[in-house]
DNA sequence: TCCTTATAGTTTGATATCAAACTAATTAGT
DNA sequence: ACTAATTAGTTTGATATCAAACTATAAGGA
């Protein structure tokens, strides 16, 4: 794998620094715009967190706990809370007492919430392509490794 | 080539629209993540928003505006509004009329300002330390490159 | 000059999120 | 079995952010 710029030799400390805070700089501009990107194309009152969570039961399946939910998405039991009150009050989910566990609840989709997660990939559509003529996919999947890999390692290191 | 995961090959618009989902997802949980490991290192009542301003004018020069600053930082401009009086009430920076234009401000740094970037970048060493033995710095430089793409097309395609 | 439009910054109202305190149910240690 | 510790979810209070309306100044065209 050839690169060019910034030589692979050695990365000095004040190198390393810059680095990482123009890694968090890049990866926080493109949080937020991407999110707006999305939330513009969603309906009113629905941003990409519950888009996010309808997307994620839909490919992995449903009827899990808002605590694995919070856990994949790496938000706190509030906001997960928050989130899915919205996604309930809209009628896309609907929350059950889980029979195994007192404390615990399941998350189920709705036939509302499917409609509504196909409804909203399509109108996506646009964007998507956009994305897809302008950026290379494959590149995506290279990147993706170290994207993973560094958020493991900040998810293991929260006590820092 | 392998035959198992994604290839180079090519990728269906499924595969690429899970792609991108898991792009930004990653993005995503990397900057909730990256941000609250930052927060947890500054004082109290200062945020990384706040850090990322001083750092920027460190770096490149103080006496912007207000505006430039939430151009970088791609923040609305009332978001930097408050940004920056947060910065101000705590005497990190000084805000001073514009003279080529009324309308316009300008942004400096003071004394304490600098000190406390300075007290903020130590106190930020060990987590620095953390990702430098965690990460291939090497390979945060291959990423960056299309993490600036990613942005740039975004930024450029708000309207889509 | 006067009027229209554009620009810089502020304000307002809404919301997504966090941290921390709280409640209720389960599990574990003795 | 009983108490202590843990766990799931909710609530509370704070704040960073956005979008949109607003104010004040500047620039341009008739």
């Amino acid at each position: 794998m050839k690169k060019s710029g910034v030589t692979t030799a050695t990365l000095s400390a004040q190198e390393r620094q810059k680095l990482a805070f123009q890694f968090f700089n890049e990866v926080g501009i493109i949080q937020q715009l991407g999110t707006a990107l999305f939330n513009k194309r969603l309906p009113e009152g629905l941003h990409v967190s519950h888009f996010s969570i309808l997307n994620h039961m839909v490919r992995l399946g449903d009827g899990r706990t808002p605590l694995a939910l919070s856990d994949a998405f790496q938000v706190t039991k509030g906001t997960m809370t928050h989130t899915l009150a919205g996604l309930s009050k809209r009628g896309l989910i609907r929350l059950e007492p889980n029979a195994s566990d007192g404390r615990s609840k399941l998350v189920f989709l709705t036939d509302a919430g499917r409609d509504f997660h196909k409804a909203a990939i399509e109108s996506l559509g646009p964007a998507f392509a956009m994305l897809e003529e302008k950026i290379d996919f494959k590149k995506l999947v290279e990147v993706l490794p170290l994207l993973q890999e560094m958020r493991e390692v900040l998810d293991s290191n929260r006590d820092i």
